[in-house]
DNA sequence: TCTTGACTCTCCAGTTGGGGGAGGCTGTAG
DNA sequence: CTACAGCCTCCCCCAACTGGAGAGTCAAGA
């Protein structure tokens, strides 16, 4: 018979952790001494003592270790099962482990290409052809403040199809503060079906742009200095117009919205 | 201004939650009433929430998080950096679970391959000519009953190069209860160099075989039907003997002792 | 103004698998 | 006989909440 201290040293658990099993009642003594209340020890508690270590090595729950000591000799196909149940529970936690990684993966990819842009040029308008560009977005009308969770949708959904900056399309002609009819969306790779997002091609066209350095309040500036633009050159503008956030809030903080970059793109006729 | 309620069903945290957050002076209301307790929270409160929602889905822990969005605003890089660890640290648990995914499946296997052997059977003496094998063994002197924890090793360290049942080579030409020079191995698939493990090539040979059912105490009786046989037919033995545990204790349970089924092996001379 | 019912407060306990330590008994060796 | 190692029970601690009890608060209807 072993005290406590040597059994600890036999099977490698501590006595604390020993003391836990008893009360458990996962491992329990040959005998305890009734006066002094000391917990002896004998070699078929080692034998269980290892058994015990040997499932809790493969994550196996206390409780679900007490019912397989339990039917312990009674059957010989249940461990078996067991075991297989473990090891979907394992596999499930691995998936789920899995998809936090995935998870993180796509905000550090975000957070970087919205770091990337450089803030030291000052900016010229451009006159601009752009290529026809596949898109998957959201049209909805009301306030301009709801778009952040449209991107945050369509970045989930879209996920590893995104192909560049989040932009959107402003149809109304004119400026809306309720009732505003715009079109976040997210240039994409290929065709993809994808519940509440419309995917289609935007042609290629002729824009001119500029674009703006802080946050989208003071937008409306640079909308003025196109504007003036368009009426020297004497161009005549299409709706919708764009927006591409060059440099935008991030996935878990606003950030700076000074250095927010913001390229406006107005469609004009092809000369 | 939104009551606690409201802010859960706006944040989609439960209200316990929400408690908790404020105790743990992450999510601080924009105002406490001084006479009722009632906590009141308003859009920027909202903003943290999202946050602090967001890094729960990456399994930040509180803590991480407090530091966060305490360097909300003055770092840019800090927030990567955190990322980035976060996802070393979730690549480690997804290691490590993938270790114990492995472990199970090792005594799934080993369990399995543990009850295949057929019991319907009675056993006869046979002559064989055993092909030469690569094995990879540990030579130990003492206990038999050492002989468990030589076998747990071996099959930690081949693990997958395994190729067939533990054996044992019997290096005695008698019978020894203390003093006993045997070695347990497995046979293996192809050449490892492994700590403290021998790999070498068993040559072919000619041996004569019986199996035997029942615990190990019994083995004798078998022994001394194989040696009637030798006498009978005038072989001469060649040391070492070996035992094949065809069915054994499994590597969690002992399982019952009148079911073992060990195959011994006794080398003669070629005629 | 009172009542009702929904809402909120604080405090306590429990979850898993133990670890750390206090304060007090026990066993054994010199 | 005494010292000291070893053992006992009891309580608190970890993370990130959840559940419940008992009491106080708010807003609306009678």
């Amino acid at each position: 018979m072993f005290s406590i201290g040597e059994f600890s040293k036999i099977t490698g658990l501590s006595v604390k952790t020993i003391r836990f099993y008893h009360e458990k009642e996962l491992l329990i003594p040959v005998m305890v001494d009734a006066g002094s209340g000391y917990r002896y020890y004998d070699h078929a508690n080692v034998e269980t003592a290892y058994v015990i270590k040997t499932l809790r090595d493969l994550e196996f729950p206390i409780d679900q270790i007490k019912l397989v000591l339990q039917e312990c000799d009674n059957t010989e196909g249940s461990i078996l099962t067991q075991l297989q149940e473990r090891k979907n529970a394992v596999k499930a936690k691995i998936q789920s482990q899995k998809n936090v990684l995935k998870a993180i993966d796509q905000v550090i990819a975000f957070e970087k290409e919205n770091r990337k842009v450089s803030q030291n040029t000052t900016y010229h308008i451009e006159e601009r052809e752009l290529p026809a560009m596949l898109i998957g977005g959201i049209r909805m009308t009301g306030r301009y403040s709801d778009m952040g969770k449209a991107f945050g949708q369509l970045g989930r959904k879209l996920n590893r199809h995104i192909n560049g900056n989040a932009m959107c399309l402003y149809h109304d002609g004119e400026y809306k503060e309720d009732d505003a009819d715009f079109e976040p969306f997210f240039p994409i790779k290929k065709v993809v079906k994808v519940d509440g997002i419309s995917v289609r091609e935007l042609p290629a066209c002729r824009v001119i742009c500029l674009r703006h350095l802080g946050p989208y309040e003071r937008l409306g500036v640079t909308y003025e200095k196109l504007f003036e633009y368009v009426n020297e050159k004497k161009l005549k503008l299409i709706t919708p117009s764009r927006e591409v956030y060059l440099k935008g809030p991030g996935m878990i903080f606003k950030g700076n919205p000074e250095k927010y970059i913001t390229e406006i793109q107005l469609m004009v006729e092809s000369e």
